[in-house]
DNA sequence: CGTGTTCTTGATGATCATCAAAGGTGGTGG
DNA sequence: CCACCACCTTTGATGATCATCAAGAACACG
């Protein structure tokens, strides 16, 4: 069996049986969802398979954009370096998300995963010219850009103009929407990463998310069945914080 | 003479002879800028300018998105309301810049304009037909949404990791390359949004951001020659605010 | 079973929001 | 042309939120 068929049994292994796209890898979202047969054909055809180790990036801030990613499976944050050193986390990116399309020729932040995971990888310059062929190619980055944009509005909302709490409770919300986007509609949700992580995502310190943590449980709102998960059991009075009062 | 041609000498007037895009409007940006000439002819046909009051919203967050804008002359702001009525603002558009894309439905922001303005208009549906017919239009937003995002994501590190007087710095400094953008290098910058503006675009209170105003120019930082506007006398100083420790 | 990492909790203090009031500025109408 | 008015800006006093510093507890990993 050469590699690439290795890697698409590893995929549908991960997955499940269904309707997966072989190469770039989600039953709900990636690249190639909304593609037509030809096109998607096209583009299997020059994507390939890789296997990464949690913490391992993806690429760096400034790297040459050399490859547009989607996660088959496994957890990234994106993260922008600040000349002291710290960090701000941009997003976080799921399985069956699109990474680093940029029309730039570096990236403009860092990938890195949080969880092993395997990712399938399409070459920009492959991709330039897939996409002059199918232009319904073009349209879906674009797509994704707004969605991404929209997003990325969301969160500077959140920062800027709510209490820790708030943002707190925001963030819960979306990692049960984002959830929801992947049908995994289980009340316990997977949360890999840390309250360090979660604190560079919020404009926070560690501690005060994990004091949050600490009173959303004291008043019964959520639950942490184990490291990783968490559970919503108050839905409303989480969404109430992020829209209610700035107190 | 019919209004269209009187919206274009006043566009030219405002702008001064020279190669300016007829109907999208800059000398610098614009939908246009990069288009060929047929492509821009047929845009050309389809765009109508319309002028605008200060304080007028060219869309409300929520209206159906029915228009693309392009600022022929004039500064806008776009901000996201939240339901206590607090609102933030999620940037500054200037003289060029291109507003209201989405390949949604509804407008996921408000435009609300600074000034006075001249804005180009193109009709949704038409602007759809185009694209299907010219891809290096579409090729066009994907650039523009691109620049947003990243412009964006920088906002979000700005607002959620440093001081108060860093974030500010950082607006002077932004205030200053989007001026450098549209060739205007003079050294007086125009400013023509209110401290409760930049307040709710830095995630700050207008007292902290006024605060900030009277520090730099007690330290010789800036200059505030009139109303609506600022010089930046030492761009060192405020680079190494932004750029940093913490304090 | 030990070791490093992550998480929790506490004590303290700085930054910035809030509340309050006065000084400017521009626009409008008498 | 001046006076009034609305809005913007400045400045001060006070306090709340959250960062910082510190130490111990829980957990994961080899």
């Amino acid at each position: 069996m050469n590699p690439l068929d290795a890697a698409r049994r590893m995929v549908r292994d991960a997955l499940g049986e269904g309707e997966i796209c072989g190469t770039c890898g989600s039953r709900v979202a990636g690249l190639c969802r909304p593609l037509d047969a030809a096109t998607l054909d096209d583009v299997l055809a020059e994507a390939e398979h890789v296997v990464f180790g949690a913490r391992d990036y993806l690429f760096q801030e400034g790297d040459r954009a050399g490859h547009v990613f989607t996660l088959v499976h496994g957890t990234a944050k994106l993260v922008r370096l600040l000349p002291d050193g710290r960090e701000q986390v941009l997003g976080f990116r799921f399985t069956g998300d699109v990474l680093g399309y940029t029309t730039g020729g570096t990236y403009p932040f860092a990938a890195q995963l949080l969880t092993g995971a395997t990712v399938c990888r399409l070459d920009r310059h492959r991709l330039d010219a897939l996409m002059r062929r199918y232009p319904s190619l073009e349209r879906r980055f674009l797509d994704l850009c707004i969605q991404e944009l929209a997003a990325t509005q969301d969160q500077l909302v959140t920062v800027g103009r709510r209490t820790a709490e708030a943002r707190l409770a925001a963030f819960l919300l979306s990692l049960a929407e984002s959830g929801h986007r992947r049908h995994i509609d289980g009340p316990v949700l997977d949360m890999p990463m840390t309250r360090a992580d979660i604190a560079d995502f919020l404009g926070l310190t560690l501690e005060t998310v994990s004091r949050g943590f600490t009173a959303f449980r004291r008043r019964g709102w959520i639950r942490e069945p184990s490291h990783g998960r968490v559970e919503i059991l108050r839905r409303d009075e989480l969404t109430e914080l992020t829209d209610g009062e700035p107190g």
